[in-house]
DNA sequence: CTGTTAGCGCTTTCAG
DNA sequence: CTGAAAGCGCTAACAG
């Protein structure tokens, strides 16, 4: 490894002058400057980021932190990240937990939050992250929270309004005819999910639906059991059967539609489905009809988390920041008008 | 921020103790052992990676450097990266330069080898990024590389074989019938993308079909090109119309086939189409048929990396790791058999 | 078993 | 404009 030591000595020069000019941080004679620049180069030196942040207390780094990188579901809050990151000067790096593995997430956390970044953007609400954003707002650690909040925390973040885009999507369904709308909940040790599964709730008791209790089914572990969660619905009986089915996330929604039509059932004429998030990419490569979803805007959450984070960094924005984006129903090809219902 | 001078002063013993204690690292009298686990703990103690790193020289973790880490062809890359990494102890970053970006990448590189990670894996083989593996070559940091190699220097790493692969791909377009056969190339700046080019040039050669000029065109800019690529094809008149089109991308190959189903033709009957990779995950939520791809072990690549890497830092593994991947061909639905052709 | 001390590589006062 | 020196937080000898 190449030190500035070294460099002082072969251009003869005092260890505060290579750093002067190394960091361009002060006037240094032109001429030792350049030999300086020149000498720097030639023995290949690359600045010690450790060594850097030690003193500087500073990175000009920026960590994403979230779980389940690979799924697809990050597509397009990771292109909003990386566009972000092209927009400022800060080094972005990623992290990602497996499953619900709290204790990796922490680490990484800890890894992140004490010389390697200036910054985090933690992704995600499951509730064992609680202990992570009370970790790190008790540092005073500079982070931002997407779709997560703690009580009694003021915290910066996004927060997206899950209850009411399911509690819209329940009465757009109603006003395409739909009475008995059955829901698929995720894992309930999300916030986001319980947000999602009240505004079901709210949205059902509003319009006098009745909600059945084998019309609320959940996700355990694995996305892919929509399938066998779609089967249940599909073996009820005539009268009973769900017309439509709300998914809590279009992954789910997509394996729920892939059973339907691997039973040579017709999506929509013979079951509506409907999902969330508006995902670009599914999983497992699903080729069924567009999925009408309700959308939020990962993209920009994703590309305005990075830019709030810096501005935050640096010092330009005053107070806590916590935006709040709306969804809207995105129409493809999963759900029917029903011409009239018993 | 907690220092472990406050908690040496706070359970009045020295800074090496506490060291010790934190670090496990010598025996300490259980007593004071925790005394002062409890002062950390209640303090909120959370060790400096920086400080750490820059005395001990490494920091537990490893780095993954990519292009474009949104692009669905990191699915399955990733989910190998993340299994191997909940199987080391290593702390695993990822960091994405955009597009062909190199100056970032190099600042990437730069920002993770110098005290934030022991070692990084580099993916990707476009031409410029020769400079970045030389320049950790020269730097001593280990490193390994996954589908690049670079003329002269001693690496570790993977690679695929790109042109048997392709090789393969026209011979078995050839046992189905197919002896108009065109091909899509990546941009030229990718070692990988010649390589598979010149797989389809020998496998035509050997097997003594034509290759008019107009049967190979390159993607320019994008994968989307895809589409108005296998237009140019489509509009040749009968005689001259490949009846296969091979694609040096599974993406492409999906983009290709969008437009054949868009214009009404039916793949495989009225064109063969055929990719590379074997992707569980296509852009832009193709819904076309499976791919027939010439597939590689990117899972396993993904995994096994780390796992090396890991290896490779402690010192476990002599001599470089050179590894070969061999590719197969893996039939779905967009190759017909012709049955007879003039 | 414990404390003192010397750095890791770098930036940043403070003198000159 | 330049150099000497202090010190960021931590670990690793070296004494005790």
């Amino acid at each position: 490894m190449v030190t500035i030591k070294e460099i002082a000595q072969a251009a003869g020069v005092s260890l505060a002058t290579v750093s002067r000019v190394l960091t361009n941080s002060r006037p240094v004679n032109p001429e030792i400057r350049e030999r300086v620049t020149e000498v720097a180069n030639s023995l290949g030196y690359v600045p010690n980021t450790a060594a850097r942040a030690l003193v500087k207390r500073r990175t000009d780094a920026i960590g994403i932190v979230v779980n389940n990188l690979h799924d697809p579901f990050f597509h397009d809050l990771l292109r909003g990240f990386e566009e972000g990151a092209s927009e400022t000067d800060y080094t972005v790096v990623y992290c990602s937990a497996m499953g619900h593995e709290m204790e990796r997430k922490q680490k990484y956390v800890r890894y992140l939050s004490n010389g390697v970044v200036d910054g985090i953007v933690l992704y995600g609400s499951y509730d064992t992250d609680e202990v992570l954003v009370r970790e790190l707002h008790s540092m005073g650690f500079p982070f931002f929270l997407i779709e997560s909040c703690v009580d009694g925390l003021e915290t910066n973040g996004f927060l997206i309004d899950n209850e009411g885009g399911v509690y819209n999507a329940v009465r757009y369904l109603r006003k395409l005819g739909h009475r008995r709308i059955a829901y698929i909940a995720g894992s309930s040790e999300k916030r986001v999910c319980r947000d999602r599964l009240a505004g079901y709730y709210k949205g059902m008791k509003d319009l006098c639906l009745n909600v059945p209790e084998d019309y609320v089914s959940f996700i355990d572990q694995n996305n892919r059991e929509g399938s066998i969660l779609m089967k249940r619905f599909l073996d009820m009986p005539d009268e009973s059967r769900p017309t439509a089915v709300l998914c809590y996330d279009d992954a789910v929604a997509s394996y729920a539609i892939g059973y339907a039509l691997e039973q040579g059932l017709k999506v929509p004429q013979d079951i509506s489905v409907m999902g969330f998030d508006n995902q670009t990419i599914l999983p497992d490569n699903y080729r069924g009809p567009g999925i009408t979803s309700v959308s939020q805007p990962l993209y920009e959450i994703g590309f305005d988390s990075i830019i709030l984070l810096s501005q935050l960094l640096n010092g330009e924005l005053k107070g806590n920041v916590t935006r709040h984006y709306q969804t809207h129903i995105v129409e493809k090809e999963t759900v029917a008008y029903l011409e009239k219902e018993d």
